[in-house]
DNA sequence: AGCACGCCGACT
DNA sequence: GTCGGCGTGCTC
């Protein structure tokens, strides 16, 4: 008995969790598990809580223990979701890190991690009492006085069966609405309930099936008299018998194309109960089922990078393939990752979001069938749980996916391929946490003991800096695959043309030829103008005012298609202006210009070609991105304008002349990349001319034509640019020689602003010395109404970086301690790069 | 994030 | 006066 009740006791230990909240909240929460879901809690898996007054979220058990918290009593978690851990051990460790070195908040971490049909979270919904108490216990009635907004509510719920919280706001119009609802719910009128929304949906097809009685040979000859005087429902019949010797289980939709007998016939099949209708879920997921194999043969010099970066793995995680434009390193990482799947590992290629719709998604997907997944944000939530899901269960081998696919649940990660390691799209500014996936990436690849391998044609100076220095291999390609010659590149200087009259509108008279050559040749073109829009800004020719933008310190850029003033920043928009609002002059003058503008003139000095733009305004729709893109894949247009987007991972194979309209600009731009970020996507643009066999053209304009980030593109200097760039960054201070925290202080009011700024400066200068600069003003003073300052933390190699961030995570703390402060918002974003 | 509580200005 | 906005604090 003693025995019985000793053993009882130890089954039903008490436990705890510790769970992480899809919350951006300071720490993790505790609560307790009841005895009957014991054994069903399991770190990785998620439960169900209840958090703070009536919220229901699914929360992430990160630990669990069998120690009481001693401040609080616990609550009880609701229920467990899953039967099996949906999160490694490997993504918990990664999210740890993620946590500690980008300063940010669990919460964060999970929130960007699991795909949102994985959160659940509660809405609160107003339903009307099916009794409603119009008289009490006794019958008697009573009087109840409703006010004028919870009668409109009562008669919206007349109509309707239910309201959220939202849709009481805005019918009402007015943002507290809690005291209406709980005068209402204290009149008894109605009930409040939360509902837990399910996001997954799994995608239910119906299938047919004979009822089992007519398996029976007699049975199923029986029927076919039966049916006899009824064609359609025969045909479905046969139909059905013909496909059920092809395959195991028959759709609907399958039988209906097969037998074209009507769903009528069907239906009639079904009440007969000679067929039974059942439904099932189904993928989402195209099946690639067609198995593809390209065979291809690498070149020489392939086989020869390919080789060292094997010989590269056996002493080092990293390697770094540094190899010209076109030089097929595509090709390279296929054979690495069909060496890592063969060992039976799964791999992860990371590319930057917009190669993803493209041409080496098909090359590779061609290449390795079904066992290949694709990861972006184009995908919707129940698509990108079932890729979770295949990722989870091993079904897929390689993942494709854009920086948020490092979160994605490996279990057998050999290999992590970072192609264009350069691009600026890896790092995620907004919102927290501010990650650098390429550098995830190789955290990542640490902790699931697999090889990483960067490539680039223009590395990062980081990069390239980790390899010379011996952290990472590297292996270089200096000639293109298949011997094409790297494209003729010319710098023209715009002030000569303009002083010789030789400029038409934006174009130089060279590049007006070169383009009515390549279109005369039906070739492509691509012209690259790195900004958007049609005028950078309007300004006054009289007074000299231009207008800006009512919630950010900018100057609103004109849009001729939408015919408005348009912030870049927040989407404020407003109507053009044809006169001054300050001094009524009608003198408004365009200043700048940007890709529609370029499309405007190009077409009056070509009418005949087609032109299309690539931009941020004209992919906002859905699909407009790809279409473009196909469209000039297929020579349907002849001139591609676009800004920097057209630098980034896309190939096109007919493109002959590339034309950079003005490369002022980009190195103009007040950052200590500049020019860093200028050669690469100078270099990366000139490589898109003349990939299949032809010599391409590549024509850069530019003011500062003789600037020696220019004469290093078109020589191909990677090498000198890199050193020259990195004795400036050793001259002054930054990466790779130091590491920066850019720290921005927001709030509305500016002079409260300037206070707490300065006061947050000055105590980390206290801690942190000469460190610490600012607070300075950044080149956008304001943007959605908030005031930013910046302070930056510039911490050499011999300081310990942890130190440097406990120390900041500490002020922090301490500076929000202080009541003035509390409502200043500080964001923190370690490698603000 | 979302909800309660408490303070304060603007109107029936 | 009272309604509604807004700032502040808390959630295991």
């Amino acid at each position: 008995m003693l025995d019985f009740l000793d053993r009882e006791f130890v089954e039903r230990e008490t436990l705890f969790v510790e769970v992480i909240l899809p919350l951006s909240l300071s720490k993790n929460y505790m609560y307790r598990i009841p005895f009957e879901l014991n054994d069903q809690v399991a770190i990785g898996k998620r439960v169900v809580v209840q958090f703070g007054k009536n919220k229901i979220y699914t929360a992430l058990v990160k630990t669990i223990s069998n120690e009481a918290p001693e401040a609080y009593e616990a609550k009880y978690i609701i229920d467990v979701v899953d039967a099996y851990p949906i999160i490694t051990t490997e993504q918990l460790k990664l999210w740890d890190w993620m946590t500690s070195y980008y300063l940010c908040n669990e919460g964060d971490v999970l929130s960007a991690a699991l795909p949102t049909g994985l959160k659940l979270a509660s809405e609160t919904i107003i339903v009307l009492k099916e009794e409603s108490p119009l008289s009490d216990e006794d019958g008697v009635i009573q009087e109840i006085v409703f006010t004028d907004k919870e009668q409109i509510i009562l008669n919206a719920l007349t109509s309707r069966p239910r309201l959220t919280i939202d849709d009481v706001s805005a019918l009402l119009g007015q943002k507290t609405v809690y005291p209406i609802i709980n005068s209402l719910l204290s009149k008894g009128m109605v009930y409040i309930a939360e509902e837990v929304i399910e996001k997954y949906k799994p995608l239910l097809k119906s299938f047919v099936a004979l009822q089992p009685f007519y398996n029976e040979g007699e049975n199923l000859k029986q029927l076919f008299s039966i049916l006899e005087r009824a064609p359609k429902q025969l045909n479905a019949l046969l139909a059905y018998l013909k496909l059920s010797k092809q395959q195991t289980t028959i759709s609907k939709q399958q039988l209906l194309e097969e037998s074209a007998c009507g769903t009528g016939a069907l239906k009639t099949l079904v009440d007969k109960e000679i067929f039974a209708v059942y439904k099932r879920p189904v993928s989402r997921l195209l099946e690639n089922t067609e198995d593809f194999v390209l065979n291809f043969e690498l070149s020489e010099a392939q086989n020869r990078a390919l080789q060292q970066i094997e010989d590269g793995f056996l002493t080092r995680d990293v390697m770094l393939l540094h190899g010209v434009t076109a030089s097929g390193k595509t090709q390279i990482y296929i054979k690495l990752i069909e060496k890592a799947i063969e060992n039976g590992g799964q791999v992860l290629f990371l590319l930057p979001e917009i190669a993803l719709t493209t041409q080496i998604v098909d090359r590779i997907q061609r290449y390795f069938g079904d066992a290949i997944g694709v990861y972006h944000s184009k995908f919707n939530n129940n698509e990108r749980v079932e890729i979770w899901n295949s990722v989870l269960n091993g079904k897929y081998r390689v993942v494709l996916g854009a920086r948020s696919a490092v979160f994605l649940p490996f279990k057998e990660l050999k290999l992590i391929v970072v192609d264009e390691e350069h691009e600026s799209s890896y790092k995620q500014h907004d919102p927290s946490p501010r990650y650098q996936a390429r550098d995830a990436a190789v955290y990542l690849g640490h902790l699931h003991q697999a090889k990483v391998m960067l490539g680039s044609a223009t590395p990062s100076i980081e990069s390239y800096y980790n390899a010379v220095s011996g952290k990472y291999g590297l292996v270089t390609i200096t000639e293109r695959f298949g011997g094409v010659d790297l494209p003729l590149q010319e710098v023209i200087s715009i002030s000569e043309e303009t002083k010789r009259k030789k400029m038409v509108s934006y174009f130089s008279s060279k590049l007006i030829d070169e383009i009515a050559f390549a279109l005369e040749n039906k070739e492509q073109v691509i012209l690259f103008q790195n900004r958007r829009g049609y005028a950078t800004i309007l300004i006054c020719g009289t007074c000299g005012y231009a207008p800006k933008c009512v919630n950010c310190d900018v100057s609103l850029t004109y849009h001729k298609t939408s015919g408005k003033l348009h912030c870049h920043y927040c989407g404020y928009h407003q109507s053009s202006i044809n006169i001054c609002p300050a001094c009524g002059s009608v003198h408004i003058e365009q200043k700048g210009f940007g890709t529609e503008r370029v499309e405007e003139e190009l077409s009056l000095v070509f009418p005949e070609a087609k032109i299309s733009r690539l931009d941020v305004d004209s992919t906002r729709t859905k699909n407009g991105l790809q279409q473009i893109i196909s469209d000039f894949q297929e020579k349907k247009t002849d001139i591609l304008i676009g800004t920097q987007m057209v630098a980034k991972g896309l190939d096109f194979d007919n493109v002959i002349l590339i034309g950079v309209i003005n490369a002022d600009t980009l190195l103009n731009y007040p950052d200590f990349r500049a020019f860093e970020r200028s050669y690469q996507l100078l270099a990366q643009v000139a490589g898109r001319a003349g990939r299949r066999g032809k010599q391409g053209k590549v024509i850069i304009q530019a003011y500062n034509d003789n600037h020696r980030i220019i004469n290093q593109v078109i020589e191909n200097k990677y090498l000198e640019m890199y050193n020259e760039e990195l004795a400036e960054r050793k001259q002054f201070n930054y990466p790779p020689f130091t590491r920066l925290i850019f720290i921005n202080i927001r709030h509305k009011d500016a002079d409260l602003l300037n206070v707490a700024s300065q006061k947050f400066a000055s105590i980390l200068k206290g801690q942190l010395g000469g460190r610490v600069l600012g607070p300075e003003q950044p080149m956008v003073s304001r943007v959605r109404n908030y005031y930013i300052k910046q302070v930056i933390i510039k911490s050499d190699k011999n300081t310990s970086i942890q130190k440097v961030k406990s120390i900041l995570k500490e002020t922090i703390v301490q500076f929000q301690s202080e009541k003035n402060y509390r409502a200043v918002n500080i964001q923190v974003d370690v490698d603000p790069y």
